[in-house]
DNA sequence: CCCATTGCTACATTTAATGTAGCATAGCCG
DNA sequence: CGGCTATGCTACATTAAATGTAGCAATGGG
């Protein structure tokens, strides 16, 4: 699958928004995963494969090869690494970690009071 | 197809961790594109659908199911709205629509010179 | 009653994800 | 050198998810 280009058609945007086409990318399964694991730091494929606990390694691949050409992850010495761009992306996913807690208390109650 | 339980195993995390959870479910084809779209405002299930361009009936009816049971968006008089819940959420997602014309002006800026 | 709009569902097809096995390469150690 | 380990993958068969089109049942006018 090639990687949604802003400015031609993407899921959700005939006319290409570059948002439309970043939530494409990133709504492939485990492309934010991805990227917020390899924020620990730099690591080999194997390792990222453990990092992710339940990835195929043919998806990681996969997923790796778009984030790639999409400049947010590259190579190097060790393995991978996340690029200045895809850091600046991920920090943006960071405030959806205490996000989510709340989310999972909220659901909690819910689930219990029903 | 479920929706990803934190503290149940999920998609990245054997113990459910949150964010693994919460990617889990924007993670699916759709999903932050409805929330982003139904952020314009209280919308039919037609009208949303209009908004989203490309999506056919048969997922926009799965992920409204999936959201609303995850408390991110509920039914209203006119239709869906995001929940207090849900526009927090998108409030979080706001910063990544200046990020991604960034990015696409990198994407295009590598582009253009190879 | 007729027509339009609503929120969907059915179903057949295409595409993506999963899981397991294993290969080829590179580096060490003796 | 031979044998071991770790690396980054790829192949392939299976399952699951997404797509696209058609259309139905319900509601509310006029």
């Amino acid at each position: 699958m090639a990687i949604p280009t802003p400015g031609r058609p993407v899921r959700g945007s005939r006319s290409g928004a570059p948002i439309m086409a970043l939530f494409d990318l990133l709504g492939r399964r485990w492309g934010m995963g991805i990227l917020w694991r390899l924020s620990e730091g730099p690591c080999t494929f194997r390792e990222l494969q453990t990092r992710c606990e339940t990835i195929s390694p043919t998806i990681l691949n996969r997923r790796l090869k778009e984030l790639r050409e999409a400049l947010l992850i590259e190579r190097c010495a060790d393995g991978y690494k996340l690029t200045d761009l895809g850091a600046e992306l991920y920090g943006l996913l960071v405030p959806l970690g205490s996000y989510a807690r709340t989310w999972a208390a909220c659901l909690r109650a819910e689930t219990d009071e029903a």
